[in-house]
DNA sequence: TCCGCTCTTGACCAAGTGATCAAGAATTAA
DNA sequence: TTAATTCTTGATCACTTGGTCAAGAGCGGA
């Protein structure tokens, strides 16, 4: 039993090599968007053939699809750990902190995930409207209660979130924009994680 | 004087040709970015050949430019606006309540920024580090000012800038993403409107 | 009407790109 | 060692795409 004709075991040389697949492709897609990314550029920066690269993803879409779904999950970990047992106002700003540490730190996954929204999300539409939107509505819930409870500012959850994410992800996202107006100065993301911080812990504190 | 050969005027099938090239133009741009994007497909989105349309714009590129330019001015009047002599919390309010309309009523250009500046910003920059940069300084010393006379919450210029620009664009240029997680309900920018303008007042207004 | 200029287009080209294939090299399990 | 399997690649194809060109159609002023 057990045999691998029904579960085909990957080989050592298939797992090193998809994931200097995955890595080279999550360079490319980033800075060029799906339909900009060559396969040539990807084969080049992980320094494989073109037909090698083709033996181990079929299509150049199945590069992208894998490359998505293969940082999903860490994009969206720091919202997963929201606690409703946590002083809210702390929680808000952990999430914060969190969040535009991993734009920081992951700027790359940040611009492959907005060039795929940006572009009609469809190759994750339905992730979008599954799971995503079942852990926000469940945080959403979450803060609702909060405010229910008069310990955060009475907002729609749903937009805090958005808001949270859109000027967390912007420092990723419009990096040219932000280094055109404020320079490249290296205390950028302590000056916006102070600011946002602040910004709306203040906003969101019950008067 | 005044000859017609220094000074080429614009012919009446010039202007119109161009005006109709330029809306075509930022339909596709904005949907699949720059290199996305297909001569062929304006052409078809505009009635005319392709050669004919590369008679008026002899490069992709140029055309690129010009919808870019085209639509810059208008983008950044909102900020323009931000007067020194208002009390300082209507002011910003009345900033954010411009942009996210601006942001509803015009979101494939508010897309065509996103990618642009997504991938580099390479048509732009210059227009970043120039224009923008200086209009962007002059209003942050305005709100510096409102600070130091205590009529706003000390919060870092720039990056509340920063802040309004990210969450207001982000229901145009993250629409597929609230949509799956809203729903396309119709009040969902009237919801993101007062959410918005309760965060930052609440988060501005000294305490 | 006539003439010069603007406008339009079918045909075409060179480069780039995603994908295939057959054949050989390397690896692995017996 | 050996045989089956996995891995690798040069050559090649079909197709897309930005851009050209020459020739003709249309337009406006005298």
């Amino acid at each position: 039993m057990g045999d691998a004709k029904t579960i085909p075991r990957k080989t050592r040389i298939q797992a090193q090599n998809e994931e200097l697949i995955l890595k080279a492709a999550l360079e490319v897609f980033s800075a060029y968007g799906f339909r900009g990314a060559t396969v040539d550029q990807i084969a080049t920066g992980c320094g494989l053939s073109k037909p090698n690269l083709l033996y181990y993803f079929r299509r150049k879409e199945d590069i992208y699809v894998a490359v998505l779904e293969h940082t999903l999950h860490d994009w969206l970990e720091p919202l997963r750990g929201l606690d409703p047992a946590g002083e809210p106002i702390d929680e808000i700003a952990r999430y914060i902190r969190t969040k535009i540490r991993l734009s920081r730190d992951n700027p790359k996954a940040s611009r492959l995930f907005a060039n795929e929204i940006l572009h009609g999300a469809t190759a994750i539409g339905a992730y979008l409207k599954g799971p995503l939107k079942e852990l926000v509505d469940q945080k959403a819930a979450i803060i609702r209660g909060w405010i229910a409870d008069g310990r955060l500012n009475a907002v729609d959850p749903h937009h805090l979130i958005f808001a949270i994410w859109a000027t967390t992800q912007h420092y990723a996202d419009f990096e040219p924009q932000v280094n055109a107006v404020v320079g490249s100065a290296p205390d950028v993301m302590l000056k916006a994680e102070e600011t946002l911080t602040k910004l709306f812990v203040e906003g969101l504190r019950p008067r």
